[in-house]
RNA sequence: GCCCGGAUGGCGGAACUGGCAGACGCGGUGGACUCAAAAUCCAUUGCCCGCAAGGGCAUGCGGGUUCGAUUCCCGCUCCGGGCACCA
């Protein structure tokens, strides 16, 4: 310490709140908060039930986040901005006397954290352990008030048993959908047996099947199955992929590697069954609009017909899905995916008669099978960025085969081309290019007829309509849509395609079943060994199916797209190999070598806070019925009352835990139909980042701002705004905000930014004003010099009394909106009112005090803490009732309107609160001001508004 | 391209159901205290004209509805996000 500093210091006063004092309460408050149990979360009855055990009788309320991977950079400031917003309303809700459950756990396995140790050379299971120990000593220092017992890791066998176990219950259910949800599959094999169910694959009938027909029927219908489906092989990362991990350029989500389709055998999850409730039950939930219409966009309902065209010269018919069956009689040609399966039976060995632009660029100089051979080829090099980077120009070949369009019994020439996907619908499409954009463009391309089937209005522009209108050119001898608009010409032909056996009106969706393997190490094993026929089921009682302990765990990857996956496990041979008896004696089986998705241990974590501990079951169903609230009367829709987290997850992880949580509805392991009733995504801190004349980025916190520009030493730097991190330069971590200015500050800060769903630069200049208010408020309460309380019994005055009031009633509201700046700005002009009475009597009354501490309690815990015990409390303020406010005490007297003349505000005058219309006009006429504007003018209007305002127009 | 969300002082932001735009904080300016500085306290602070009284202009841009619009409607611009040949 220099002799300056020195000096300075003894200026001090020894009593003052600086981060010296801030952090010596803060480690007081948050030790004693761990040994006093203050915020254990009592069952009503378990391993949880006996400590706080009263708490069990209030009513429930449930606090969810989205839990954090921990990884190995530990925390920013833009990390807790979602926990601290929790913890006020948990720490308000509870004061408000409910039993409150907060708690975090670790979203431990997955390829963050394995990736992670295969950099680190270290296992995965040191490296997830280090790391979590790294997270829960940050988040402990942020004041979180969590219950401790509760923070489970996804990759601790006690928790991922039950994640098999979850497993294990969808893999032995079916969904039936006459009931439209899930059942165990055991009924589905007893209605088999019995004879009062039907197979339903136009197969042999059921007692005409051997056991292992039977078998693989079961295998077919279950929830989890096995499939050998195109997947997306990523050989960078050495496994295959989710649809919703890929990215537009057909790259990985994570690392940026190329994907690939190719046919794989892997686990498949049913949630297609589930497309329907998953956007039903949306509307019953209290979640933002946009990420509603997300879910409801990437589910992708769509109405439409199923129509059937037969093909000429074969017993064949190519079905067809189409949304707009009412432009049937336009449609002049058909398209089929080229892996469409039709398209080797169809394309004839010799070019019919045909314009030659039919036969393009692929079969200008090639048999019909050629050409189908060669687009094919060149459909499959094409990765999704060349095809995005093309413009779309629409490319595809005629396969010689013609069919009949059903409507107007016309020949029209049946191409492939890559603009459509196998994926969706029945991977082939009619074509109707005066009422489609895409079959436009691939008309002219091709010059293929355009026949319109609704009239476009007079002044469209000539290509293809897509709007609504009568129909025309649309009628046959048995049905005519002319003169009808879109709604009813698609009732009409649906109809008529029905009646007449060409068709039927149906439903698809672009969600398709969840890719549920995956070929890593750092995941559950699935609780499944293979015999010589199939997938068996392990035991509940051998689980949890532990992962073997391997030396090489990293994933094989390769450059090469060809390359086979060889998930690690498969490594582990003495593991893989095992001999069981699942109940028909001892046999050999093979385990499978896959492991789950990361998604799998967070689609269920909620429902393990619930009850930890417990070995018996993934929880109690009691427990579960109390915190769903199913115990407290009506009817809940969501377990959990309020989660809080990233909008990055408003599909995978919300539609997958979605999912779930309806499979254990169905199966009545759970009481309420989703898991998650209130939604909130909190916005993102971000920072600015600065880069020097070469364009590299330099310490942000090294920058000054000088003269309306910024500067490194003395050299000019260029100011960006961007993510917080170490490749702009611009990390600021809670660690160094709570050495300089204390816990406290540091959630107030993170709280008073702006609103909790909007995204805010950070701005560490910016902090230091709750820093002073904290300060202040520690004046309000203790002599700087002393260290002694001067808080006493002194009545409010009136305006004091309004004023605390007031404040009250404003932060009861703002603390339910979560609109935590209000609540902080509210508190500021309270504080500094009581400042006032501090200043001039030199005490300040107990009776504002006690109320403006409860009230920061839940946003500035430790200090408030201090505070309360300071002024003679012994115990916590944790649970002491949040102060109410006296209605009486928010009437005013009086009010002061403003008055305008036409619109301007030019005077403003004061009238009794209850004035009527006619008063407050003449109390404005009255005006001197308002008078001399009036004079020799002709009123031609008043609009006068009690207690609002007074308009004269003239 | 389609679908969402946003734009308010030098900065972060506030404003209930159409009724005083700019709460609260940062920063700035002036002052008190101090040998001085820091800290603290007080005052002031949207922009323009004016000594002042006062006036004018202002919520991304252009229109509209209304006595009155940050708020409602129409048409744009820019920024952020989602989806992307889904028949």
């Amino acid at each position: 310490m220099t002799p300056a500093d020195t000096g300075a210091a003894n200026d001090i006063p020894k009593h003052r709140y600086d981060a010296r004092l801030a952090n010596a309460i803060e480690q007081h408050w948050q030790d004693r908060w761990e040994t006093e149990r203050t915020f254990w979360a009592p069952n009503p009855h378990g391993l949880l039930a006996d400590v706080n055990a009263e708490r069990a009788a209030l009513s429930k309320l449930y606090v969810l986040d989205m839990f954090p991977y921990p990884s190995g950079a530990g925390l920013h400031v833009g990390h807790p901005l979602g926990f601290i917003g929790t913890d006020v309303f948990a720490r308000y809700q509870r004061m408000l006397g409910r039993n409150v459950l907060h708690a975090m756990g670790m979203d431990a396995f997955g390829l963050p954290a394995e990736q992670y140790a295969v950099q680190t050379g270290q296992h995965p299971r040191v490296t997830t352990a280090e790391n979590i120990a790294t997270y829960r000593d940050q988040l402990r220092s942020l004041g979180l008030a969590h219950d401790p017992r509760r923070g489970v890791s996804t990759a601790d066998p006690s928790y991922y048993h039950w994640t098999q176990w979850i497993f294990l219950q969808i893999f032995e259910s079916w969904y039936d959908a006459d009931a439209d949800r899930a059942r165990p599959i055991t009924e589905l094999t007893a209605e088999l047996d019995a004879g009062t169910r039907q197979p339903d694959d136009d197969g042999a009938a059921w007692s005409a099947r051997d056991a292992a027909a039977r078998r693989d029927y079961v295998d077919r219908h279950r929830l989890a199955y096995i499939d050998e489906a195109p997947v997306n092989w990523c050989p960078g990362l050495g496994t295959v992929l989710a649809n919703e991990e890929v990215n537009a350029e057909g790259r990985s989500e994570r690392g940026n590697f190329p994907v690939f389709k190719r046919p794989l055998k892997q686990w498949m999850l049913r949630i297609t069954s589930y497309a329907d409730r998953l956007i039903a039950d949306l509307d019953r939930l209290d979640w933002p609009e946009p990420i509603k219409l997300m879910q409801r966009n990437w589910i992708g309902r769509s109405v439409g017909a199923l129509v059937d065209f037969d093909v000429d010269g074969t017993d064949l018919s190519i079905r067809v899905f189409t949304t707009r069956p009412d432009t049937l009689f336009g449609a002049t040609y058909m398209v089929l995916a080229p892996e469409h399966e039709l398209v080797d039976k169809i394309t004839p060995n010799e070019w019919p008669r045909c314009p030659q632009e039919w036969r393009g660029l692929f079969g200008a100089e090639r048999s019909p099978r050629q050409a189908v051979a060669a687009y094919r080829e060149f459909a499959a090099a094409k990765s999704e960025l060349e095809r995005t980077a093309e413009g779309r120009v629409k490319t595809g070949v005629f396969t010689g085969a013609y069919a009949v369009n059903p409507a107007t019994g016309e020949y029209i020439p049946v191409f492939i081309a890559d603009y459509v996907l196998m994926g969706y619908g029945t991977g082939a499409i009619m074509a109707v290019p005066a009422e489609d954009e895409r079959d436009w463009e691939f008309a002219e391309e091709f010059s293929l007829p355009i026949v319109r089937t609704k009239q476009p209005p007079a002044d469209f522009d000539g290509k293809a309509f897509t709007g609504d209108g009568p129909s025309i050119n649309s009628a046959n001898d048995e049905v005519s849509l002319d003169g009808l608009d879109v709604a009813a010409s698609k009732r009409k032909m649906t109809d008529w395609l029905e009646s007449s056996e060409r068709g039927e009106p149906t439903v698809t969706y672009k969600l398709r079943d969840w890719l549920f393997s995956r070929q890593r190490y750092w995941g559950e094993p699935f609780p499944i060994v293979y015999d010589a026929y199939g997938p068996r089921a392990v035991p509940e009682s051998m689980l949890p199916i532990e992962l073997p302990d391997l030396f090489d765990f990293a994933p094989t990857v390769s450059d090469d797209p060809d390359a086979l996956p060889a998930p690690p496990l498969a490594r582990a041979e003495n593991w893989v190999r095992v001999t069981l008896d699942l109940g028909d004696g001892p046999k050999e089986y093979t385990r499978e070598v896959n492991t789950m998705p990361q998604w799998a241990g967070s689609c269920w974590y909620y429902l393990r806070y619930l009850d930890p501990t417990n070995e018996d079951a993934f929880v109690d169903p009691a427990v579960e019925r109390y915190w769903a609230g199913a115990t407290h009367g009506g009817a809940p829709t969501g377990m959990v009352d309020l989660y809080v987290g990233g909008v990055e997850h408003a599909v995978l992880h919300l539609l997958y835990a979605r999912f779930w949580h309806k499979v254990l509805f169905d199966l009545g392991h759970v009481s309420t139909a989703e898991p998650f009733g209130r939604l909130f995504n909190q916005g993102y801190i971000q920072a600015y980042a600065y880069t020097d004349d070469r364009g590299f980025y330099v310490e942000a916190k090294d920058v000054v701002e000088r003269d309306g520009g910024y500067f490194l030493d003395d050299a000019p730097v260029a100011r960006e705004y961007g993510k917080i991190g170490k490749s702009l330069k611009n990390v600021v971590t809670p660690d160094e905000m709570i050495d300089n200015y204390g816990a406290d500050t540091f959630r107030m800060y993170e709280m008073f930014m702006g609103p909790l769903d909007a995204s805010r630069p950070w701005q560490t200049r910016d902090v230091v004003g709750v820093y002073r208010f904290l300060q202040r408020l520690w004046r309000v309460c203790i002599d700087e010099d002393t260290g002694e309380p001067h808080v006493d019994d002194q009545a409010l005055d009136v305006d004091t009394a309004r004023v605390l009031h007031r404040t009250i009633a404003a932060v009861r509201g703002d603390v339910d909106a979560l609109g935590f700046n209000t609540v902080i700005a509210r508190l500021f002009e309270l504080n500094n009112h009581v400042w006032g009475i501090v200043e001039s009597r030199g005490r300040a009354p107990r009776a504002a005090v006690e109320p403006l501490l409860l009230m920061l309690a839940p946003l500035a815990p430790h200090i408030s803490e201090e505070l309360w015990s300071r002024i003679g409390h012994s115990g916590s303020l944790a649970y002491e009732p949040f102060p109410v406010h006296d209605p009486a005490l928010l009437v005013e007297t009086t009010a002061e309107i403003p008055v305008q003349v036409n619109g301007k505000v030019r005077a403003r005058i004061t009238v009794a609160a209850d004035a009527d219309a006619a008063a407050c006009e003449a109390a404005a006429r009255a005006d001197e001001r308002i008078a001399e504007l009036l004079a020799g003018k002709a009123v031609r209007k008043v609009v006068a508004i009690p207690g609002r305002l007074v308009n004269f127009v003239v």
